[in-house]
DNA sequence: GGGCTCATGTAAAGACTATTCACATGAGCT
DNA sequence: AGCTCATGTGAATAGTCTTTACATGAGCCC
């Protein structure tokens, strides 16, 4: 017998005995599971299926659900930051503008990602037991930290605040307006606006509070 | 043999054949290992243990986990909706005063009802499929509603946004800062101040974004 | 090439949960 | 007293989680 694993390319199906890269098929699989049926709803044993594996394989690459649980959240803390930063690009061209696009690469993030979103703040992922994780974690909100300071510096000392509470306070309303109306498909409630909307109102009405300057930027017809 | 239902008082225990209050006691049992385990980790079985009956007596009250866990969330809203009216007290003795009670009584129900919470904003209930509990979310945004409306009138027309998007952005900012940072215990981040505080401070920048004039109602000290 | 070793996968088994169905019980009404 | 029906039981099916002993073959060393 010569099936060995030349069958042409094994473009997404399992071949033989082994595998060959079962890690990363189980932690797509996953992804796609929960993106279809949230966190709860997704089996170690569908998973293994999904993959054309049995039920006991996956634990040669994870101690148990959950691990492969963190392993999703922390994947999806790295592409969040990337996605982020290249959001932010440094505040080019100018902070207001940079912190925008933030907000929307946010809001996108949740929604295109619902998997890796649910996973990272909403699977009870416990994070004081894994280092790692929330190292991942603070990394993604140091971008948003990084904006805060370089919008802070462009408000009136006397009403600046500390920048790690405007970095909280977005942060907050972001998820907030996120797992409130972000996901749109499922039972959750509508709005008289986008998400996109509702999230730069709120900053240009608190960046107004905090003394900006009126009026974004003006838009170029 | 003659231990039918009189062996003392039913105070919590359940007695003879017929319980006599099952409906009650599984949503109490499930309340519990909700806030012990999350709402992932309550199962139907469990419940019939705790409340001393078969695993299959949950099925003549829910027709399954998820009406159960349905039935939770709808008491959730409707205890919500109380406490939060209650905070805000129709606006006395003013608006800005009450508003920053109901962020508190947000904030404490989240804290102190973490089965309820959960159950309500994290168990991807379907709400399409739910008109009752989609209505008593609804009552329970309504106080919230109202309350961004009273506080509106007292701003200056011209910066006045309508009170609906007031309304959201305080839920989602509420919303974030509960799932973010609410629940002390378990690995959740920490903070350099409370959940109040940032919820408190975050409203009181917005609204001065919106035209407030300077300043909380003076601290008595 | 031949043979060894170890990572990777399988099969089978025990324990638990969800759910259903036929049957038992007894509370409340007549 | 007798009936009836809501409520609870037991047993059975199906699916999941997880462990354990065993199988396979990829990569390496000679």
């Amino acid at each position: 017998m010569s099936w060995s694993k030349d069958s042409g390319r094994p473009g997404h199906g399992p071949r033989g005995y082994h595998h060959g890269n079962l890690k990363e098929a189980l932690l797509r699989a996953a992804l796609e599971l929960i993106a279809k049926k949230g966190p709860a709803g997704f089996t170690f044993a569908e998973a293994a299926r999904w993959a054309g594996v049995s039920p006991a394989a996956p634990y040669r690459h994870f101690r148990d659900r959950d691990e492969l649980l963190s392993n999703i959240a922390l994947r999806g803390f790295q592409q969040f930051e990337i996605i982020l930063a290249k959001a932010w690009d440094d505040g080019r061209p100018d902070p207001m503008t940079a912190l925008d696009r933030l907000g929307k690469a946010y809001l996108a993030f949740a929604r295109t990602e619902p998997a890796y979103y649910s996973a990272m703040f909403e699977a009870g992922i416990p994070l004081d037991t894994n280092l790692e994780l929330r190292e991942a974690g603070d990394r993604a909100f140091a971008v948003l930290r990084t904006a805060a300071e370089r919008v802070a510096v462009t408000l009136p000392v006397s009403s600046r605040p500390p920048s790690l509470m405007m970095a909280l306070h977005i942060w907050a309303t972001a998820h907030g307006i996120a797992s409130l109306f972000g996901r749109g498909d499922a039972g959750r409630r509508t709005l008289p606006m986008t998400p996109e909307e509702l999230l730069e109102a709120a900053v240009l009405v608190y960046l107004r509070g905090l003394g900006l300057p009126d009026g974004p930027p003006p838009p170029k017809p």
